[in-house]
DNA sequence: ACCTGAACACCGTTCAAGT
DNA sequence: ACCTGAACACCGTTCAAGT
């Protein structure tokens, strides 16, 4: 609502206080704070104190922009685990989803603009490396990373989903409200389906499951 | 580009031509044929021959006619199945996962518009009943039902945005010019990875992961 | 009630101009 | 080179008016 304060001193910006680090870094503030959806070019250079346009001298374009914001998030110093390649395979996970988490907007990005690979490639070849150590073969290897990856994905993205949803009264829990007669089960287990939001239980659960199956499949690829 | 054909008869539209069933056919033709980003309402209203504000008599706002949208796509007549509990899920989740493919722009609709969750309720419904009746207990059965829907809408997701990335010859497996120092296992695997673009396999090697992991829990609910 | 016309308050971005 | 000013071609939506 509030475009500018009223008497701001309104400074003209100084020479080449610009950079593509420090816009992208604006960049994410602005998403951060205001959400993605708030989220507008001119919003931006507000911010960074500078007319709409000068942006463009660094970044063609919104998209481009966005991309570089993603590929600075994606860039994840994965720190070496000990354990089972269930146990590291586990904390990579794991290392992905609070990502998402802290930075919502980032599953957007992730959905919504192509990428060529390069971007998650620090995550990639962690998972790819552990599996391969772990003795599945290259195709089983390859599928389960994509598995993983999209499982990651799905599951972060519903939970930010979840969360919003629940922050407003009105839509929480509408389960109960189904008619019980069409829907008998679901209504009877609207307590347990709302169990399932917040909190990494949920998110454990799924990981364990994936897990336990590349646990059987292994034990196919040795036979 | 072109807005308009030059000599197109613009006749005024009838009285009562419209109703939310007709807009709701006309915006899925318009998303189906042209994308999600290339759908405004005035795209909607060339299309249904009005002037844009017309819509605005059955649906408050644009986001509004997106729920009534995806809210009809979800609306799946789910044909009981025979088999096994994991025959009958993964019955179910394949129904899911083509009516994204079908529509792709569905997955934009549910993981950026709010849920309450009776969307969901046919296929919520169905997966829920197998799994109780199947034995699983009460929590065991909401988990996992969460974790196969959010499977199937990470899975469905990254399988359409790979099929994107996959018509763009410029971006069609980048991954061969990482640096092998860096990624030696990715680059390895580059291949593999390629083969996990396009067709089921990849989707029904995750699914055979979940439902693994779901028998190895059941044996666990039961003792 | 249903639909239109004009307008408002936004967008991203082009283009020419300033330093 | 870096940044600005003005403008263009869009948006979704409000509001008053027509039938």
């Amino acid at each position: 609502m509030q475009q500018e304060p009223p008497d701001a001193p309104r400074r003209r910006a100084t020479r080449n206080s610009l950079s593509p680090a420090v816009i992208v870094t604006a960049a994410l503030a602005v998403l951060d704070e205001e959400g993605i959806e708030a989220f507008t070019m001119r919003a931006l250079a507000t911010r960074l104190e500078v007319r709409p346009m000068a942006v463009y001298t660094y970044f063609r374009s919104k998209d481009e922009l966005f991309d570089a914001v993603r590929d600075a998030l994606l860039g994840l110093s994965l720190s070496p685990v000990e354990g089972s390649w269930q146990d590291q395979v586990r904390a990579i996970a794991r290392r992905v989803r609070e990502q998402i988490l802290q930075h919502p907007f980032l599953i957007t990005l992730l959905l919504t603009r192509p990428l060529s690979g390069r971007e998650t490639a620090d995550s990639a070849e962690a998972i790819l490396r552990v599996l391969s150590d772990a003795g599945f073969n290259r195709e089983t290897a390859a599928r389960a990373y994509i598995t993983l990856l999209t499982h990651v994905l799905g599951a972060a993205s519903w939970e930010i989903q979840m969360t919003a949803v629940y922050q407003d009264p009105d839509r929480r829990s509408q389960l109960d409200t189904l008619p019980s007669s069409r829907y008998p089960t679901l209504t009877a287990l609207a307590p347990e389906l709302n169990l399932t939001n917040g909190g990494s239980a949920q998110f454990e659960f799924g990981l364990d499951l994936v897990l336990e199956g590349l646990s059987h499949k292994l034990r196919a690829d040795r036979a």
